[in-house]
DNA sequence: TAGATTGTTAATCGATTAACAATC
DNA sequence: TAGATTGTTAATCGATTAACAATC
C-alpha cells in the first residue's frame, strides 16, 4: 500500500507534471479508454520519453505494446498524490481571493473539502458561505481551531503584509502544508510545505516571454 | 535601451524567481535601503550565488563591495519584466475566478490594467465592475475587440472544456500571451506564450510533499 | 591598502534524452 | 513470431554551485 519513492527519483517539476497528467487524462476519459506516451506526450508538449520516465518513477502502469489504460492512471495518479481520500482544508481571509475559493469549490477540485473559513473583519465574520454549511468565523479562533481539529492544509489568502506572522503562527499550531495566495514568499525554517499560487507573479512571467519572444525556445515555462 | 539576453542564459526558472525577488524587495523598499545577495538569498530560501547569477543574467546591477541598491533593483526587474509601463489585458470568462481578478485591481499587480470583460452569459452581459469603469461585454464581440485594439495579453477564466477552442481562437486574433485559469493544458503549436495559474492543480502539488515529507529534501518546490 | 561583496569562469550535480532490452 | 510500446540503463544536456578574479 505505502509506496516507497526514492528522494533522488521525486523532483519538483515530475510532481508539477504529474498534476497535469491528470488534468488531461480526465478530459480524455469520457472520450477514450486507452493512451499510449506518444499522444500524452504531444497533449502535454513534451516528449514520450518523458512521460514513460515520469510515470515509472512511482510504478509499472502500462502494458507494454499497448499502453495505459486512461481510467487506471488516473487512478494512479490520484493515488500518488494523496487526493483518492478526502482531504480537510481551511481558508484563512475571506476577501476577494478567498470569497472566489470559498463559493467555487470546483476551484479546489477533487480531493480536498473546506471545512472553515476565517477572517478577521467583524463585517465578514458570521456571514453564510453559499453551498456549504459553514459560516465565516473569527480569525482569532483560528489556531485553536487547527490544534483541535488536527487541521494540516490551510490555503492562506490573506493580506500580503500579514502573511509571515500568520504562516508563523500556523505551522506553531501543527500545519503540515499551505498553499500561499499572497505576493509575499514565506520564509520557513521548518519543514512545512508551501506551495506558491500567487496570480500576479504568474501574470509578470508570462509578460516577460510575451516581450521577449525570441527566448522562448524551449517547449516548457509553466 | 534594448537590452539583449542570450536564449541559453535565460531559462523559466530564472523567470520564475525574477517574480519572487521583485515581490521580496518590494517588501524591503520601506525598510531598508540596501541589501546584498546573502541576505536576499535567505530570504528566498536559495544560496547568495544564484541570486548573483540570476541577476547577473540581465546586467550588472550590484556594486561590488557593497550589495545592491532595493529601490533600483526593483526598477531594474520590472523593466526586465516589461511591468514598468502599463500593460492592457482583457479577462474573459466573469465566473467566479473572473469576478474575483476584476472586481479586485490587486489580484493583477503593477504594470497591468485591466480594460475589458467578456462573458457568454446574457445574465451577466452588461454588469458593471466595481471601482473599474467598465461593464461585463458579450463574448461573441470579444474577438472583434482583440484585432481592433490590438490586445496581447489574455486572461483566460472560461469552463475548462471550452478553453482549448478559445484559446485556438485568440491566437488566430493576434493574441500573444494567456494567463490560463483554466485546468485545462492548452495545446499550442503557434508560438504564444501561456502560463499556467490553476490553483487546484497547485493544490495537489503541495499535498503530495505534505504526505511524502521524507522527498522534500531540496528547498525549492514552488 | 584591507575588507567586502559582486560578477564570471570552471566544476559538479541533476534532469532530460537517447538507446535498447523487456514483454505484451 | 512480428509489431508495438513500455520501462530502464547510459549519454547528454542544462542548471546550480564552487572557486576566484574584479572592483568598490
Amino acid at each position: 500500500m505505502t509506496k516507497k519513492y526514492s528522494p533522488k527519483d521525486v523532483s519538483g517539476r515530475i510532481v508539477a507534471r504529474l498534476a497535469l497528467y491528470l488534468g488531461i487524462l480526465k478530459d480524455l476519459e469520457k472520450v477514450q479508454p486507452e493512451i499510449n506516451s506518444i499522444e500524452l506526450a504531444q497533449r502535454m508538449n513534451t516528449t514520450a520519453v518523458q512521460v514513460r520516465k515520469d510515470l515509472s518513477t512511482f510504478g509499472e502502469f502500462g502494458v507494454r505494446g499497448k499502453g495505459y489504460s486512461v481510467s487506471a492512471l488516473i487512478r494512479e495518479i490520484e493515488s500518488i498524490l494523496g487526493i483518492d481520500k478526502e482531504n480537510e482544508v481551511i481558508l484563512i481571509g475571506y476577501g476577494h481571493v478567498g470569497k472566489m475559493i470559498a463559493c467555487n469549490t470546483n476551484v479546489l477540485g477533487k480531493g480536498f473539502k473546506l471545512t472553515a473559513v476565517f477572517d478577521k473583519d467583524s463585517r465578514k465574520i458570521g456571514k453564510e458561505i453559499p453551498n456549504l454549511n459553514i459560516k465565516v468565523s473569527d480569525a482569532s479562533k483560528c489556531l485553536e481551531y487547527i490544534e483541535k481539529n488536527k487541521v494540516h492544509t490551510v490555503i492562506l489568502a490573506i493580506n500580503a503584509e500579514y502573511a509571515q506572522v500568520v504562516a508563523n503562527q500556523l505551522i506553531h499550531s501543527g500545519v503540515e502544508a499551505i498553499l500561499n495566495m499572497t505576493a509575499s514568499k514565506l520564509e520557513l525554517n521548518s519543514n512545512t510545505a508551501v506551495v506558491n499560487a500567487d496570480i500576479s507573479a504568474k501574470l509578470k512571467e508570462l509578460n516577460f516571454w510575451r516581450i521577449n519572444p525570441e527566448l522562448r525556445g524551449g517547449i516548457n515555462f509553466d
